[in-house]
DNA sequence: GTTTGACTTAAAGCGCACTCTAAGTTGTAC
DNA sequence: GTACAACTTAGAGTGCGCTTTAAGTCAAAC
């Protein structure tokens, strides 16, 4: 449970120092904890909230997004119907996403499937495949 | 088969006619075909490519990887290795990112719940939860 | 005690993917 | 024939999400 420092924090969650200091600057973490020195000391709890706003961020949620989330957060429990109306607007946006994979996977694997017989020799192409 | 001013491909894929033609600028698109005057007149395979063009991107496929393909694709048969390369690396990154969204949207789930707790006073929460 | 390297801030800079503007030409409707 | 919308180009501008720079402070190692 100890206190880690900026660099130690980077190492962690694959962020950099300065992407850290960027997040808390523009309010998407809430001030960090000093050292004496004025050194950031990140508590476990900060952790936590890194792994929540990278999954948000790894599924392409805005920065505004989750600056409004955060905000909410740091109001306190009376914002929870505001959070929940935006985790879920986030989730319907990612069964969009999954199905547009989904598709694009298909697409693609009919592309490889074509690409392949033309590497060998065959000319079964169908019209208008590129 | 008629051939379909910007304006009309631009309804039909939802793109803006001023993102056609950059498009065609930074040779995403072959040149389009030109009218007598200088407009351009789009071909259904004009619009098939913008298709699968669409799809990529909607897939989040950078549009200087998509430049690379479009290139690929003008320099004729000798390069479908390479276009196969291309197609498989982002096949494989769209695996991942199905993986992505499936552990976010399990995360998610998850809060939603709690909230929904929280929202009817319960005192559920497990620790760290935000 | 001084060097070395990690830390601090405020502010400028960058790459991406458009998006808009300005100035001019063309085509259809009346 | 004249109004008016749609088209053309080259180039500038925009918003996002960092990323880098500059100038300075601090702390552990020698």
């Amino acid at each position: 449970m100890a206190e880690l420092s900026i660099q130690e924090v980077a190492k962690r969650t694959g962020l950099s120092a300065h992407t850290l200091r960027y997040y808390e600057r523009i309010g998407l973490m809430a001030p960090i904890k000093r050292s004496e020195s004025g050194h950031r000391r990140y508590s476990e709890d900060d952790l936590e909230w890194l792994v929540l706003i990278q999954r948000l961020r790894a599924t392409n949620m805005s920065v505004q997004e989750m600056q409004r989330f955060a905000a909410f957060v740091r109001e306190g429990d009376a914002t929870i119907g505001e959070r929940l109306a935006l985790l879920e607007a986030h989730q319907q946006k990612l069964t969009v996403q999954l199905d547009e994979i989904k598709q694009t996977l298909a697409l693609i694997e009919h592309k490889v499937t074509t690409y392949r017989n033309l590497q060998e020799g065959r000319t079964s192409t169908a019209e208008g495949d590129v």
